[in-house]
DNA sequence: ATATAGTGTGTATTTTTTACACTAAGTAAT
DNA sequence: ATTACTTAGTGTAAAAAATACACACTATAT
């Protein structure tokens, strides 16, 4: 099969940015770090990239072992390559993100003990992180935010159902400035991708909301149109 | 320094696409490649990093070796990391973009023997290329596609000077549609970014067109602007 | 019954986008 | 000089989207 490659005393890495929304606030996955460097620091779940596997299902298999969250869905955002970024050698990191829902209850074990401990930090509250994770969130945080200017992605924080308020709240939170509660629904509905739901909000000492619920047909169709420009 | 990395028998390396606008034609820089595998194959110009540089430098690095082009700027836009993407053996590979003005005279002559040649060669009119390289040059065209409808990159694929006209040539290039020529005019130019220069196209046997030439300083703040969100 | 807290709604104004067709200016050929 | 040819350059009306803005309603708790 030809000449051979040249060896390459370097390693590839994943490190996950994974928000979740919470109480009204947006949140990443950090694990505590088990193993020098930075033991006992706070850092992005992430870990080296097998031989044989591809960067995708590198990133979902350590975000797993690391946290015990299986089957999340993440999209690649940066690769970060600065020769020194790891004080231990040359490794080169492929940053991945997802927006998860939290179920309140998905509790978080890490299966590998490189973590000793996985917990939700809402990002305005980060600790110091190891390495250069703060760069690597801050991009996956600038992702997102433009993201869901011409997609409305929102809804894979949110549970199942959700008020239009929560939707509003998560917009929000996502691009740091109050909107309009009017202008709001009027444009998320004109959308058509919520379906009004028979039921309310429960559990609250107030006036319940109505729930709505999001449909992923009409979502997709959207999805398309977004990626066309008008004459 | 605390424990060692797992050695990782792998290589990172760089592949890039590199658009120019020429002839009223989208185009990338291809080279045909002088070792093996894939020998006397096209493909996007790219190479391995090397283990004391950055990713970024890598990039500039390579693209000068296999082209003779200098000090291009370039955006990462995505790394591809299946398994199997190289015949002999682990490459992962981050791509690069750029669009670059063609002064015509650019000359392209490989620095390295790695490559035999480098060509211009029109994007709807592309050869088969070696490894994954047509994936990668797809999603760079969707790249740049997307990119344009929210930053007026265009004017770095154009001479200094240039009319409405070429402008809206490229904008329907890259975004495979006809543009109406008096919307888009007014919405050019109500952007501000353009001056109107007092000089007129010249050798053109009919009506010169006005010549334009880019405002750098309107752009910046124009894209900062770009960025933000209504209420 | 009353206080409280968040829900839910409409309209007028401005801005942006779209659709659409003819005259003007310069070059080339006779 | 006339004519034919080719592209440049221009305006307006209509529709759609974005913005600004305030109050009555409803469920709960006391």
């Amino acid at each position: 099969m030809g000449t051979t490659l040249p060896k390459f005393d370097s390693v590839f890495s994943i490190d996950c940015v994974i928000f979740g929304f919470d109480e009204g606030e947006l949140k990443i996955l950090l694990i505590e770090r088990n193993e020098e460097p930075f033991k006992d620091w706070w850092a992005l779940p992430g870990y080296i990239v097998e031989q044989d596997e591809s960067i995708d299902h590198a990133a979902e298999r350590i975000l797993y072992e690391l946290t015990g969250l299986r089957g999340i869905y993440m999209d690649q955002f940066y690769t970060f390559g600065d020769v020194n970024r790891h004080p231990q050698g040359r490794v080169i990191t492929v940053a991945y993100y997802a927006m998860i829902r939290l179920n309140g209850s998905k509790d978080l074990k890490p299966v590998s003990n490189y973590a000793s401990k996985a917990v939700w930090i809402p990002v305005n509250d980060l600790p110091k992180l190891a390495f250069d994770h703060e760069k690597i969130f801050t991009r996956g945080f600038e992702k997102i935010r433009h993201k869901i200017s011409y997609q409305p992605i929102a809804f894979e924080l949110l549970p199942e159902k959700f008020t239009l308020t929560q939707l509003q709240h998560l917009y929000e939170v996502i691009l740091n400035k109050k909107l309009d509660k009017r202008n709001f629904r009027k444009k998320m509905l004109n959308y058509g991708i919520l379906k009004e739901l028979d039921e309310k909000q429960k559990g609250v000492s107030y006036r319940a909301a109505k729930l709505y619920k999001f449909d992923k047909r009409k979502y997709a169709r959207l999805f398309q149109k977004e990626l066309t420009f008008g004459k």
